[in-house]
DNA sequence: GCCTTCTGTATTGCATAGTGATACGGCTGC
DNA sequence: GCAGCCGTATCACTATGCAATACAGAAGGC
């Protein structure tokens, strides 16, 4: 965990931040905030960004990709060079060369662009190669067998965990079912789960940083608050969360350890407070999704 | 469909193809190129590739991202230069930038090179902005709970398709749960399924440019023999597959047609041939699954 | 033990490759 | 009809990315 922190970059002082403007179908359903999560904080500095082997052409070609991450319909060259902080022409090169290789295509019905398809072979090869997608697989599938509730794997990516595999229940929402898909590590079962097994001042430091808005109105968001649960869940050795994200919703999250003890994801049980009580939740689902998470666990 | 037509790119030509070398754990369960499907040729040729717009930084920094698709473990700077074809310094330059931006991490071992989880946000973008992806995630999961097998949707991409949506069923191999799978369309429910609403040349022009090799004894690789099970799709209005692409598998593909009716994409239901017999499949599942297939269509 | 061969990282002068202002024709909507 | 977008195309300038080369540390052979 520790290995990675000189090469660090804030991609979020380049990218901006608009407000997210609610309007599509699942926006219905789901807090409108729930793709709120930003991609981790790697704070390369301007010393690093600007040292001879850092790529400037590479990073606005990135940017402009990520464009999207705030988009929520096809984008015109215009708005990507905006969303992206660059100008119209180096939009305009970034996406002629991307479409090209296929990672921004054009949108159905001939306006605008959207991400394009051969994006999904880099999440082939990083769900792949991710040892812990390896060996959480199967394992999570046993799990999914026995509890038959929403089971998921997410990992940990400093103020947010990013949802790697998804095993479903009968009851989804559009965003339960997708890959890529982060929550806030501060107020989620595997949030509270990873920071249960974080020394105290690295966790001080993520909820000092962490965006704290609330999902629903029973979002924890006072750290004083948010540290105690973190030690509930440290005693049990597992989170409860319920209506954290999701009204309605209770979640379990099981810290998933490396071979040096630290938290590196979680896996989590998801159900519905309209199935269940609290107390049969946790007494039906718990030992085996501990046991599960044990053994993927490398510690 | 048509519209791309003149943005193309053989990725082919400047990334090698080395010979798969199956060593890990699914390399047992399943065979061995199955991963073989190529992203969809592309063809962008010299011209413009010469163009000013083409950013020639990109395409290599794209191509060393691009070295994992042939890895089985973390790469090393120089494996990355060779798998993308470029020099050792470019492969630096790049694996550096990516790496400060999150693209490309280090491995836990501190060995050798892997994805970055950041390329899971983009991942996001492309099925939250899919309007094939929003429309059928909600009817996938409706049929799903009736037909208790694996349900999925995937996406066609020239000579292949990609699998977008899975929802799982108990009896699951590792590939079979990730998202950005890709298989060949010459010889999967799905390919077929989409192939059968293709004009005659159009298939024609697939199948000369597809690698036919076999992934069973059992895989169809004449193209007679393709034409002729294309046409059975055709008149049936779904593909039936046995033994395709994996031993024991068997899979039923639908069409999923645009607003124009030209097919964008496939849903499947598959089941093992341990368990149905194929007049026991075809009855308990097709029709459901054609229903859903409609409702996805735009047509 | 030493020697070889890998790893990943760092430096530097040169010219090419990417830059960004500016222009254009084709839509859409007023 | 004009205004304002869209995506595309051109071009002179110089900043930017290039590739050869050097380096320290780890791994592995013998």
């Amino acid at each position: 965990m520790h290995s990675d922190t000189a090469a660090l970059y804030d991609y979020r002082k380049v990218v901006n931040r608009p407000l997210s403007t609610a309007k599509h179908e699942w926006d219905v359903t789901l807090p409108r905030n729930t793709t709120r999560a930003e991609p981790g904080l790697r704070g390369l500095t301007e010393s690093d960004r600007s040292g001879p082997l850092f790529v400037r052409s590479l990073e606005k070609a990135m940017q402009v990709l990520s464009a999207f991450h705030h988009a929520d319909s096809p984008l015109s060259l215009s708005e990507i060079a905006e969303q992206a902080g660059v100008d119209r022409s180096t939009a305009q090169r970034m996406v002629h060369t991307l479409r090209a290789m296929g990672y921004i295509g054009r949108a159905a019905d001939g306006h605008g662009f959207v991400p394009g398809i051969r994006l999904l072979d880099h999440t082939l090869d990083y769900l792949r190669l991710d040892p812990l997608v390896r060996r959480a697989t199967p394992i999570l599938q046993e799990l999914r067998k026995e509890v038959r509730e929403r089971v998921d794997l997410s990992l940990f990516d400093d103020l947010r965990v990013v949802y790697a595999v998804r095993l479903q229940s009968k009851r989804q929402t559009f965003y339960t079912t997708l890959v890529g898909h982060s929550v806030p590590s501060f107020c989620s079962s595997g949030g509270w789960a990873i920071l249960s097994r974080l020394p105290n001042d690295r966790v001080r430091d993520i909820l000092d940083r962490s965006d704290r808005r609330p999902f629903t109105p029973h979002t924890v968001t006072e750290i004083p608050e948010i540290l105690e649960k973190i030690a509930e869940t440290s005693a049990n050795g597992y989170a409860l969360t319920l209506n954290q994200i999701l009204l309605g919703e209770i979640a379990a999250g099981f810290p998933v350890l490396d071979a040096s003890g630290d938290p590196v994801g979680a896996i989590h049980v998801a159900g519905s407070l309209a199935e269940w009580t609290p107390e049969d939740f946790v007494n039906r689902n718990i030992p085996l999704a501990l046991e599960a998470a044990r053994a993927i666990s490398q510690y």
